[in-house]
DNA sequence: CTGGACCTTCCAGTGCAGGGTAAGGTCAAG
DNA sequence: CTTGACCTTACCCTGCACTGGAAGGTCCAG
């Protein structure tokens, strides 16, 4: 499989393949003479793969060291259960700390919700913010 | 004023200022002979201003049009509640689509700590995600 | 043999908000 | 007169995940 039908299967383009191959994430198989790359099966499942830890929120370095780990012959699982974990208190405190902007830009919403234009101080730029 | 007793008042760095300089943040009330900005009080002001557009999860190009109109003699008060209003809807939109996400990686994460080792598809890279 | 679709490498840029470093000018104290 | 703190401009670098474009090679159909 050359580089375009991969990125055809895998609904993503062949830029961003040679972006992975770069950062280490992709290897094709080999070259053909010409020096195209060629791609097995096995590129489409690895591209699947980070496909989902992309849509779990992991980054590309991420996904890779999950990579790494199966390509060194192990089993991911336990690395994976981790990031996840990780993952899961990360966007925990990223939720939290959301809500708590959320309440305080709320708070200055409902106050510039009830305009008052003579108490703008010069001084203040802006008494709402 | 020069520019690293502004800094060291408002808590930033001329680094900073110079930037906001130059996307048209902040300009120096004037220049000494020898070329050092000169800055007034009202610099404070401005830069606690901005300090607290940031907070409220504003972006400078945001602030800057805040400014903008400030700077242009009206008064901003309605621009600020409009961009608090998309702010907030902005925040709820980013709220769920977190909350959807930690859902999910919740799911896998539950996956995973259950483990069962022998189920792992080497054509899945890891059933995990 | 030509045209077009595909491939190659390399370089540069996107948005965001700055930070790092160099090479040099200025100013007040000792 | 020198030292050290401060200032100036100018340029490149960071992280993240790509994206765009230029210049050129390859392959197949007509």
């Amino acid at each position: 499989m050359r580089i375009g039908e991969l990125a055809a299967v895998t609904g993503t383009t062949t830029k961003t393949l040679r972006f992975y191959e770069d950062i280490g994430l992709l290897r094709p198989a080999g070259r053909t003479a010409a020096g195209y790359r060629q791609y097995g099966v096995e590129a489409v499942a690895r591209l699947d793969f980070i496909r989902r830890g992309r849509a779990a929120g992991l980054t590309l370095a991420q996904i890779r060291e999950v990579l790494d780990v199966r390509d060194r012959g192990h089993a991911p699982c336990a690395h994976v259960e981790d990031l996840l974990a990780t993952r899961l208190r990360d966007l925990d405190a990223q939720i939290a700390d959301l809500q708590a902007l959320r309440d305080t830009v709320t708070q200055l919403h409902d106050a510039a919700s009830t305009p008052d234009p003579g108490s703008c101080h010069p001084e203040q730029v802006c008494r709402y913010l």
